[in-house]
Parts: C-alpha cells; sequence; structure tokens
DNA sequence: ACCTGAACACCGTTCAAGT
DNA sequence: ACCTGAACACCGTTCAAGT
C-alpha cells in the first residue's frame, strides 16, 4: 500500500507549522495540502489538538532516533553530551515552531508522547553518567546534573528562538557558547577535590 | 478623572489570560467583562496583537519595580541575585500565561516592551557584576555571565510551567533547587586560581 | 472504512452610524 | 474623542449522506 493519508496529513501539517507558525496550521489548510477534504482529519484523529500532538510525538521519535544513530559513533561521552545539547538547541533555532510544539503545553499529553519524552530523558541521563565515570562532570545525583544541563540548553535555545538572548552576539553561536560555558564550568568542578553535592558547602 | 477604560481593559484581558489561559482572551470576553462593547478594543488598541503586548508590557514593568524595590533593601549582591532569578522562576509556576506572554514570542516588539526589557536586562546584568567584586560569581564577561544564569532560570521556568521537568520532585522546589546548583557550582568555579574565561582551559 | 458538503457557533476585524 | 451594532471572512467541529 501506499503512503496512507494519515501520514499525509501529518507532512501537511509539520509543513504549514514550518512554513507559518502554529497559527498558520489549520485543519482547512491541512485537508487541502493533503489532497482531501477539510474535515477528513476527523476520521484519523479526534480533533485539532490529537493532530498536532501526533505530530509532535513522530517529531520527537524522529530526534531519538538521530541522537541513538550518533551514538552508535561510540565517540567520548563528553562529545555526546555536548552534541546532544546542542542539537536540542539547534532545533529551536532552525525549526522554532516545531520546537515550541513539541516542548510547548501539553494539555492532554498522549502515551506515545510520553514515551518518546521518557526515551529522550533516558538517553540523556545514561550519557551524564558515562560522562561522571569518566571524569568529565562532578558527582553528585546524575538526575540533577541532567536537568541543570536540560534546563540550560533549553532556556538558551528557546530564548533565542524568541531572540529574547542578550543583545549583543545573537544566534546559534551565542547559545553554543553558553552550552560551552556550562560544561566547562561543570568540568572545572569535577577537578576539586571534594565529591560533594554541591548544596554541601561546609564554611 | 477615575481608572479610564484602555486600564480597564489591560485588567480584563490578564484575569482572562489568567483564568483560562492565551486561548481564553478573546476581545469580545474583553470587552464584555470590561462593561464595553466587542470592538470597543479598536479605539485604544490597533488590534489584539497590540492590546496583548500593552499587557506583556505593564507587567514586565510591575515586575521590574518590584526588583528595583527588593534591591534598595540592600541585600548582598549573591541573594539580590538569587531573589531575582527565583522571582523569574516563581512567575512561570504561579502564572504560566502570563510567563509564556511575557517571554514568548513577539512579532512585533513594541517600544515599550523592548524598553522594559533592557532595564530588566541592565538591573540582572548589573547585580551580577556587583557579585563578581564580592567574589561569589568567576571572573570573565559579565554579559556571558548573565545569559548564562537567564538561560538556566528561563530554562528552568519554562519547562516546569509545562511540566517537562524531571519525573521525580517537580514543582517550584525544584526550580530553586537548580538555580542554586548553578550558583554553587559557579561559586567553586570563582575560588579557583585561574581567573580566565571559561574557554581558556589549558592542558 | 473513509470521505464529502452543508451547517453551526465562535472569533478578529471593518465600517457606517451615533453621542 | 469614544462607543455601538451589523456585517464579513475565517475557523473548529458536527452531522447526514455518499462509496
Amino acid at each position: 500500500m501506499t503512503v496512507g493519508t494519515r501520514e499525509t496529513l501529518l507532512d501537511a501539517a509539520l509543513a504549514l507549522l514550518d512554513a507559518g507558525g502554529i497559527d498558520a496550521v489549520t485543519l482547512r489548510d491541512v485537508g487541502s495540502r493533503a489532497g482531501v477534504s477539510h474535515n477528513a482529519p476527523y476520521k484519523h484523529f479526534a480533533n485539532k489538538e490529537a493532530l498536532l500532538s501526533a505530530v509532535a510525538a513522530r517529531e520527537l521519535r524522529r530526534r531519538q532516533e538521530e541522537l541513538v544513530a550518533a551514538m552508535a559513533r561510540r565517540e567520548s561521552p563528553e562529545r555526546a553530551l555536548r552534541r546532544a545539547l546542542r542539537g536540542y538547541a539547534s532545533l529551536a533555532i532552525d525549526y522554532p515552531a516545531r520546537f515550541r510544539l513539541i516542548y510547548g503545553k501539553w494539555t492532554a499529553p498522549s502515551d506515545e508522547i510520553l514515551e518518546a519524552a521518557r526515551a529522550s530523558y533516558g538517553q540523556l541521563l545514561a550519557t551524564v553518567q558515562a560522562a561522571q565515570a569518566a571524569g568529565a562532570l562532578p558527582q553528585g545525583e546524575p538526575e540533577r546534573l541532567t536537568a541543570l544541563m536540560r534546563a540550560l540548553a533549553h532556556g538558551a535555545a528557546d530564548l533565542a528562538a524568541t531572540g529574547h538572548l542578550s543583545p549583543t552576539g545573537k544566534g546559534r553561536s551565542n547559545v553554543d557558547g553558553l552550552i560551552d560555558d556550562l560544561l566547562s564550568y561543570l568540568s572545572q568542578a569535577a577537578t576539586l577535590a571534594t565529591p560533594s553535592t554541591p548544596k554541601d558547602t561546609r564554611k
């Protein structure tokens, strides 16, 4: 069989999203671009939100597969970590509307999107643990370190995508610079004697 | 004279925003809540986007005034910095729709919102420089350090507001913990001997 | 099982008209 | 100077009907 109209609808929605932002994704245009009527989508998705959720889940899965493929090249955990964080940020800069759809507010998260998010998080966590073992990151709960790096990458990416990042030196170079800075500071902290968690600073 | 219908319209829009999110802010409901017709707003704002932009600018100015008031208490730059970052994050958790409106995508930024954003950034930058002088932060370009901390606070806040933050330990405590962790790592880096920028790590 | 066309309620915006 | 009511184009969603 051919590609199926469900997939065609997802393709149409993604194309409209990239071209004109989230407001440009109307069910009428999605149907028209997919060669069906304006309410054919209701035969494949409960409503517009479910269609957008399916787009987000598929996109999240694709990026996850790219990461897995990159990991197969067996580079150092430090480089893998930098690559993952930069990839996260580059999505926000190259496809801001996709980024905001994928990592924005989910009113009713579908199972497939929750599963994809869980897989992404698990992989980042494993990379952080490997980097800790290699001495490139400080000790302490890997979940906290993972959250710290993810929050920085997310914030830098979102600020860059919305144009809120510092007046001087905008764009991708700035975002990558922030990621590098954080990794440098963490690397410095890893070389310190006390292997305590950051909160544990006795006077 | 009384409060004026322009201000009343902004109040109505803010109330609707907090109550039901950005989609609940319709010009018809704004007008109704303000006691005027559904297109009276067009006598005060060019269109819906201009109304929302004015709401964002007023909110940004209010938060800025709170920060200035807090600064007047003359606490240590370290505490002032932590307060500013936590305040940034608490907005996202307590009023997520406001947060996304203020720091989200501006298609046509008005002068008043750009001015308010500039003032906020300048104040954070000054606080960072004061903390550097006090030895609580590492040396290096203060703009880069400011961007780093702002990106982390923004990312943690946005992830928390959208429910994407780590499975374990969600909510405000988690966000505050991430801010504390970053400040701790930076404080550790400040105690190191070499006052070089983070990129300058010779082997 | 999948699709279409008409219809409905809702929304942003415009316009002629009122004070 | 500020506001109203009618009207228009557009959108998400529903439904009866078609194959």
